[in-house]
DNA sequence: GTCATGTGCTTCGGATTCGAAGCAAGTGCG
DNA sequence: CGCACTTGCTTCGAATCCGAAGCACATGAC
């Protein structure tokens, strides 16, 4: 190869730590969960999000933009977790296609006898590592670049309106 | 803000922060590596590490472990690659059962192909929401996780349930 | 040398994933 | 109302993923 300009080194630096860590994680608290719960990630992002909620009720749709999920992935879930009782499916009264999903008492119990361990594993791997300040910074840092991110163009949306080279308008 | 009953809120804040701006930008940059080389983002990972080797060799091992990927996960890729042309796969002259995967030109040129397109939605998504300073930081930070994660005792020693049964004898 | 154990990779089976296509309900407009 | 278009969810097929089991080479103890 001839020469590439130097892609930023620092941000290579954070993009790869980024990827790196969560894989991690995500595999660490994977394991938890499945002895803990019997819980794949999706499905405790999906019991965590139902519970978050104040009603514990979620359409499918948001909730599958919510977890970062394709549709059709959430509805083999969705169903997963109602066949076990977690949560329950019921068609909205105001859109006649819209899909509530709902958590049950059942969906709140596995979530309570998970959580602790969750907690734990992320204490150990996460934030064993990290001061009270690194934390923060964390937090508002990544905050930021996923309120960017959910802003932006969500999926297909190319540079659409780009026009050649020049006039930029 | 009130502070935090049960759980840490800041830390849930970077957790979910994480976890979320990661998957949201694996799934941009997974869409980009698809229309630009029909590379899955595994895929790519395993190039760009092999890539970053002065022999642009790596055992199959060490590839897994470097991407964190499981190992029949890891074999199904690098033969689809093989198929491809990207790499090879060749006995170690060490190890007779070791396997070395070797990016081939053909490899490398995929890879320069691709990775200008990356680096671009890497900016828009990733960071055009950061300065200067919050990349160094999230670097920093995120690399001291990724360390910490790294050595601490990748699969088993979770907490076992249950109380220690003693003397094993 | 030979056995027991450890390491590296693959195969196998089953579960999960996604996108495309399909179906049904909602909306805007004449 | 009828029609075109949108939106919400599911089904379908094919690709991908992982863990367990298996195979082959390597290493250490004796």
């Amino acid at each position: 190869m001839p020469d590439a300009p130097p892609p930023d080194a620092v941000q290579l630096d954070a993009y790869f730590a980024l990827i790196e860590a969560s894989s991690l994680l995500r595999h660490a608290v994977e394991q938890q969960l499945q002895d803990t719960g019997d819980l794949s990630y999706v499905q405790f992002q999906v019991l965590a999000t139902l519970g978050d909620s104040p009603t514990g009720s979620r359409r499918m749709t948001d909730l599958a933009d919510g977890v970062v999920y394709s549709r059709s992935g959430l509805t083999y879930q969705a169903k997963a977790l109602e066949t076990r009782g977690l949560v329950t499916r019921t068609p909205s009264p105001d859109d006649e296609r819209s899909i509530v999903v709902t958590l049950t008492d059942a969906g709140r119990g596995t979530l309570a006898r998970v959580f602790p361990g969750h907690l734990a594993v992320l204490d150990e791997l996460l934030f064993a590592a990290l001061s009270r300040s690194d934390v923060e910074r964390l937090a508002e840092i990544l905050g930021r670049v996923r309120d960017h991110m959910r802003q932006t163009p969500p999926r297909s949306a190319a540079p659409r309106r780009g026009k050649t080279p020049g006039a930029t308008a």
